[in-house]
DNA sequence: GTCTATACAGTGATAGAC
DNA sequence: GTCTATCACTGTATAGAC
């Protein structure tokens, strides 16, 4: 049942897994601790479903996203660090954070299960670096630079809560920044360059 | 008492704070339960105890490694990178989980408490940040730059374990040289070229 | 598919003996 | 300072009525 996925998503993304009983999650969708077994065998099983939703969510998200970029490498990086802050900061919001914070809390099987959901997630990632090292943006450690780049993403609601897109797109264009040590001024002038006059693969904006 | 904390350190950095009781950690140093209550008056008086030594252990940690550092700002930044993955991957690895992974499960008023420390953290690295960007190695917007940096550092756990110092160091440089978007090898040099030619504004080596 | 009722284990914390 | 014993409570999960 989605909507149990849903509260469930909320509530232990605001509480803690473990500080979320299963009596809070049924009541918040009007209904007993009992009747939730009948959806989902134990409690691990609705993070599980919890997790892969959030996942799978996040993946169309992205991938729409980047549907939509306009074709320039640094135009198609910025799309997908802001698509990535959307995720965070968005709708979508509560389900990442209880995938990032409550990953260890899943058994081992679970994780294994969800393991080649998260590496195509990863993937999208990696290979807009590797874009940009091709183009001669990025020099330094593909694998190093992701390794910066993802966590400090995820952890931005730490810091900030932006609701909308406006604000999201300014920041992913700091980070985009940030990660090729320009300005911010430089990295944009740099993007909307390569928008007007780049060799645009695929300007796919319907 | 000194031995109860750093159990809890341990135990609360590998189940949780919520999975682990207070039965467990008095068992771990041959305690039972009630006494516990008797040097803290809460399980989560406790946990403020461990993120406080935790916090404090790695800024000496930190103070330390910048006091031994050799003098240019290359170096310094290096050797604060190091300390950091140092911190998050040796002996006190276990209260810094702790501090990242339970600060907000932390009482209001303890979070209150412990900021000021937090924050003494936070300034060491800015102050670098600052020191790169004065000498014309850091382009980007620095507090950006900490947002994507520290992070990152704290989350290397999870894809890889340093336990001595000279494997901790080589990923320091590598991430160092991502900072400022240049190959490990460029980084390396411009560090050790700074060393052997450089200002060397304070070489404290007793 | 949802309810009520309940089994059963485990929790943080306290009281009082030693 | 540490123990034992215990309280009051909450947790997941199950059984069976509807």
């Amino acid at each position: 049942m989605d909507e149990l996925i849903d509260a469930a998503s909320r509530l232990i993304s605001l509480q803690g897994y473990d500080r979320t009983s299963v009596r809070d999650i049924a009541q918040a969708v009007n209904l007993t601790s009992g009747s939730m077994f009948y959806h989902f065998k134990t409690k691990d099983d609705l993070l599980e479903a919890v997790i892969r939703k959030g996942i799978i969510d996040g993946l169309a998200f992205m991938n729409q996203a980047l549907d939509l970029a306009p074709g320039g490498t640094l135009n198609r990086f910025h799309a997908l660090v802001a698509a990535h802050i959307g995720v965070v900061q968005g709708e979508l919001r509560h389900f990442h954070r209880v995938w990032t914070r409550e990953w260890d809390r899943l058994q081992p099987e679970a994780r294994l299960r969800l393991r080649p959901l998260s590496e195509q997630y990863r993937e999208l990632m990696n290979a807009l670096l590797h874009s940009l090292a091709a183009e001669g943006h990025l020099h330094s450690d593909i694998e190093t630079a992701r390794h910066l780049l993802l966590p400090g993403l995820n952890w931005t609601p730490t810091w900030t809560s932006l609701k909308d897109k406006a604000s999201q797109a300014t920041l992913a264009e700091k980070i985009c920044a940030t990660v090729l040590n320009l300005p911010v001024d430089a990295f944009s002038d740099l993007m909307h360059a390569e928008t007007t006059t780049g060799p645009g693969h695929r300007r796919t904006i319907d």
